[in-house]
DNA sequence: GCTTAAGTTTACGTTAACGTAAACGTTAAT
DNA sequence: ATTAACGTTTACGTTAACGTAAACTTAAGC
């Protein structure tokens, strides 16, 4: 089969939590090109992947720009070798930033444990014996 | 001592790669309250953890105001039995965001492993056999 | 005394990522 | 035939996080 299950765009926003508006923004950017039945759009199952992948990326902070890079770097359109040697690199560099942003979550989660064990701590005793408090310059 | 070791505005910009600007713009915003030596800035020690933090927040794509309430959630000024378990609250759902984020990261350093073993798979055969490529729908 | 370097305030400009609204078309049900 | 639900285009508005520039002060070195 050719042409799988089809979408229209208020399926998606709902599905993603996101307005249409967005949706059509994307497609404004060149992030997704849903195909048309006469005025209305019709996103294939590609498009869906598309746009989790770019809501993925937000999450974490990305711009679109970032994510559509991110997701071109899926598609084989990088034949000759130097293409190829560059689309290692960049792979590289943004495994590093991932990397670097992975440390920075643990270090707030470890700061998060800590404020918990405070205020569970304060919570626990009606007068509440004051800890010395560790400040948080790691890293 | 009550007062630490200083530092000028260039120096914070330098050591942490930013402008000046930015600095100034922060302090707008009321994230850092340096004291005047006449007229000029003078930040301690406290400031540059405070810049240390607000950055790593923008890493992983927090805006300076999710920035600043995480910061606060540091110092002890919840007294009270209710903010202390509004505050709880609030860390528990900052916990879950951040767990979040680092399940978006791992699902995408995944996605880069693929990207560059197909890569080098490509770049290993001077006539690459065509691998069939899995596509990314996880989560 | 002059220049250079670093600092200051004030203020307008910019980019990204949509929100919001107006004005309109299409299909289905009442 | 009209309301309702969904879709469309066009376009102006908004917020965040600075960039950039102008015009000025202060301290240091020659």
């Amino acid at each position: 089969m050719v042409s799988g299950k089809t979408h229209s765009i208020s399926e998606l926003a709902k599905e993603f939590g996101v307005t249409t508006r967005t949706i059509r923004f994307y497609e404004e950017k060149g992030l997704v090109s849903p195909v048309r039945e006469g005025q209305k759009r019709l996103y294939s199952n590609a498009d869906r992947v598309r746009i989790k992948l770019i809501l993925r990326g937000k999450r974490i902070g990305m711009t679109l720009r970032e994510c559509v890079d991110f997701i071109d770097m899926y598609d084989p359109e990088h034949n000759n070798t130097e293409q190829l040697h560059s689309l290692i690199d960049n792979v590289k560099s943004r495994r590093e930033h991932l990397l670097q942003q992975k440390n920075d979550i643990d270090a707030m989660l470890a700061g998060l444990d800590e404020v918990q064990d405070l205020c569970e701590a304060s919570l626990a005793s009606t007068s509440p014996d004051k800890k010395t408090h560790q400040n948080p310059d790691k890293d």
